[in-house]
DNA sequence: ATAAAGATACCGTCTGGACGGTTTGTCAAG
DNA sequence: CTTGACAAACCGTCCAGACGGTATCTTTAT
């Protein structure tokens, strides 16, 4: 840190260590922990270097959801791989990931940081834009109402696992997946 | 503002209005515009005054909590008086309450403040708390797995109104309510 | 090949403002 | 005349962002 000038410059890294860093506070701290400062000083970094990455803190932001779209994008697009039914493929690609999110030790890091992104106007129309993409997108085969039902639940189970409410046993859990898996096929 | 010390004294309506006011800002602005500077202002309240009422912002946010769940419950039982079938009933209550909290003027100034809450720990203990007494409660009625199934998806519904995603339309919605209330029966 | 000329990736300090909370004072009601 | 309901000024802290600098990369001109 104290002479940090003729370490080995490493763009990408430093970013995605920010990155890392920032979600990991706010996951450990609660998103109030997630200060310009606290963020560059725990990436060790000066927080000089981190506006120069991020030229703002909502840019900073900005960079933690595209990560995290990206990372649900990927998921599921692997998820629909090893199904071939059309019907209803992303509804059980979206169920898979849904309730896989807690699971992962990655996951967990995403989660609180997720729920402070959508208290932000900004994130959240970005969300929404998401949404709608989707929805679009698949529009063919996952518009049925059960289909819409179905992912209506994972979101609800995602918010409980969000909460920690509700804490289902896993073969409840298991039992539940599968009826809306079921359920998306219909 | 300037002259207050003579208008007539009301506290509880003041009390009120503060809450009402940061429910509100939350809204409108986003959480981050919560500020005890800000509601306090807003209210045509000094800070001296706002902090009377409220000891410090983590009073004001259970406050606004206690209303929040106090509404939801008072909802909910409101609902449950007109359902004569047991099995079920809580469900179909907490459905309806669900579904109903966008189109209620009402509804729409605490949702933002919400998820705020949720991302807050200590209130985030406190909805917990309030899930796990329910659910005690009405284990006898509302612990099947198409019950649990049901709720997951009223809170799905309610996630979705709250990010402005989805935009159902009306029919969609009504049906998407009943085939829930049918699964309650079950 | 090399050196000059930028461009990029940082560092360290400073500042203005916001924010939570305290304190002291004032008025009105009981 | 005491207590509750406020007002108004103030304080310490924290924080986002600006700024000016420095070191390392890349490109270009020679």
């Amino acid at each position: 840190m104290a002479n940090a000038y003729q370490r080995k410059k490493q763009p990408e890294r430093v970013r995605q260590q920010l990155l890392e860093v920032a979600a990991r506070l706010s996951l450990e701290q609660g998103i109030g922990a997630v200060t310009l400062d606290a963020v560059s000083q725990a990436a060790g970094v000066s927080k000089g270097g981190l506006l120069h990455h991020f030229p703002n803190k909502l840019a900073l932001l900005d960079g933690l959801f595209d990560e995290l779209v990206a990372r649900f994008d990927r998921a599921i697009e692997e998820a629909m791989e090893g199904d071939d039914v059309e019907r209803g493929r992303f509804t059980r690609a979206y169920l898979t990931v849904c309730f896989a999110f807690d699971a992962e030790a990655e996951g967990k890091g995403w989660q609180v940081l997720t729920i402070a992104l959508l208290a932000e106007p900004h994130l959240k129309a970005r969300w929404r834009d998401w949404v709608a993409r989707r929805a679009d997108e698949f529009a063919a085969t996952d518009s049925s109402p059960n289909c819409l039902l179905a992912r209506f639940a994972a979101d609800g189970v995602w918010l409980a696992d969000l909460l920690d409410s509700h804490e289902l046993d896993a073969p409840t859990r298991a039992l539940l997946l599968q009826n809306l898996k079921a359920l998306s096929r219909q």
